[in-house]
RNA sequence: GGACAGGUGGCCGAGUGGUUGAAGGCGCUAGUCUCGAAAACUAGAAUAGGUGCAAACCUAUCGCGAGUUCGAAUCUCGCCCUGUCCGCCA
């Protein structure tokens, strides 16, 4: 409890959260959290100290029954009167007890709602035009004409919204034939790489999860208007970051097994509150979509090292597919709550001429770990520590779909199946147009 | 959904109102032995928090939360979870 920040270290060196939370645009919060720690430390301290003697009170108590001395009320024997004095402390434990839980509760709370501290190589920055960029690959391809995905879909035959939004609404889609083939292809060769290349271990996780998972990845308590929630008090996980990383919640996993290396396929669900109007033609921003998820569970000293090589699995896919993509560094402003660092990667799209975010690779260092208690023991070790998180898009389906076929298309309308993907098509090398009469 | 049975330390498992933080085993750490290792033996070791320079001491924790009691792992109530059987079902 109490531990998703590191209150003794918060004492002894509040500057530093005040400066890390400054990166992030936050008011100094240390004298607010110091402030709740003391008064509940000292409550804590005035009762253990009745506790201890209510305690020494009671064992002379037992010892004296065991001996048959046992006392009778309001005769005066010695064990009477011991009785009566436990009692006495009775109602200020008590109070004391409650006091000390609200305050831990109300500075619980209050430290749930701080994002984490930014790494110190994260540049600073308030919005994405502060982002760094690291590196580009491949040389974006510049078209004639080309069409953006929903007109490449649509003519394909394979790309309908009408429908999906008489049954759901805005920001779904429905795929068809050739299209929903390639997606699932796409998923399966994400997949397939993860784990025969590069060491994850694929999971099929659940996709409705209690609160206790969220608030251990950091959606909640603070995003919870960005979830869907069922009517049996389950979310719906925006990511499967969610599901993987929380696989060692309230766990001391073996050193031996780290770092532990997971992925798997999901559908993710974001209510998209706050993105009205943003991106409202076509499936980049849906409330619905696919995503190969990377998790790694790592030893603190080793989670920047993951971290680079995680990014580095999520770009092998596109290079695989031969798309030409950006890594950034996100800066302060644009990161996520509960990262530390965060690289994003991003494809180069013909059909809006323009670099659109394909995968997003965190590291969240112990910050989820200290939310869902997931430590780990080194041999010699008296403590436990904090395993590091890390998590990132390998890469998002739906996005990636969009980037195959504005990548692929053709002047007819037509769509080359990338070489990496025919392995996945059943023979299938091109995606034809719908003939018109 | 109905009926039972359970939830104890890193793991397994005993305990069923009183000097119990909790037997025993596994695993772990150190030592003895050994050329070395294994085995055996000896010792140590839960987690979190507080006070303290430190040694150390104190408090809490036996699924979670209330309650009974001078005192709760142990009794009562509520909740959560797991297992088994029945019903339903992809």
């Amino acid at each position: 409890m109490y531990s998703m920040f590191d209150l003794k270290l918060i004492r002894e060196t509040p500057g530093f959260f005040d400066s890390g939370w400054k990166r992030r645009g936050l008011e100094p919060q240390t004298p607010k959290i110091i402030e709740m720690d003391e008064k509940r430390r000292a409550l804590l301290t005035e009762a253990q100290e009745l506790q201890s003697k209510r305690n020494e009170a009671s064992k002379q108590v037992g010892i004296l029954m065991s001996k048959g001395i046992v006392g009778t009320f309001g005769g005066g024997s010695v064990t009477a009167s011991l009785m009566q004095e436990v009692a006495g402390y009775k109602d200020r434990i008590a109070t004391l007890e409650e006091e000390e839980k609200k305050t831990g509760d109300e500075l619980n709370d209050f430290l749930s709602r701080l994002p984490n501290i930014p790494d110190e190589t994260v540049p600073d920055g308030a919005s994405e035009k502060d982002n760094k960029e690291v590196r580009k690959i491949g040389a974006p391809k510049l078209l004639n004409s080309a069409k953006e995905h929903f007109d490449i879909g649509e003519g394909l035959g394979g790309m309908d919204f009408e429908t999906a939004a008489k049954m759901s609404g805005s920001r779904f889609v429905l795929l068809k034939s050739g299209v929903a083939r390639l997606e699932r292809a796409l998923a399966q060769f994400m997949l397939d790489t993860h784990t025969q290349e590069h060491g994850y271990t694929e999971l099929s996780v659940p996709l409705l999860v209690r609160d206790e998972a969220l608030y251990g990845t950091g959606q909640l308590p603070k995003f919870a208007e960005d979830l869907f929630k069922t009517n049996t008090g389950h979310w719906l996980v925006p990511t499967s970051e969610v599901s993987l990383t929380n696989t060692v919640m309230d766990s001391i996993v073996d050193i031996g097994d780290l770092p532990l290396r997971l992925t798997s396929l999901t559908p993710c669900f974001r209510s998209e509150a706050g993105a009205a109007g943003k991106d409202t033609r076509g499936m980049i921003r849906q409330h619905q979509f696919y995503k190969v998820e990377l998790v790694s569970i790592t030893e603190a000293e080793k989670s920047n090292d993951e971290h680079e090589r995680m990014t580095a699995c999520a770009e092998n896919i596109l290079k695989k597919l031969d798309l030409a993509y950006r890594t950034i560094t996100l800066c302060t402003g644009d990161m996520g709550f509960s990262a530390r660092k965060t690289y994003d990667i991003e494809v180069w799209l013909p059909g809006q001429s323009a670099y659109r975010e394909i995968s997003s690779c965190s590291n969240c260092g112990d910050f989820q770990a200290r939310r869902m208690m997931a430590r780990y023991k080194k041999e010699g070790d008296k403590h436990t520590k904090y395993v590091h998180t890390l998590n990132g898009s390998g890469v998002a389906v739906g996005r990636c779909l969009i980037a195959v076929l504005e990548n692929y298309q053709q002047p007819d309308g037509s769509v080359l199946i990338p070489d990496a993907l025919k392995p996945y098509m059943g023979g299938i090398t091109k995606l034809e147009p719908l003939q018109h009469a």
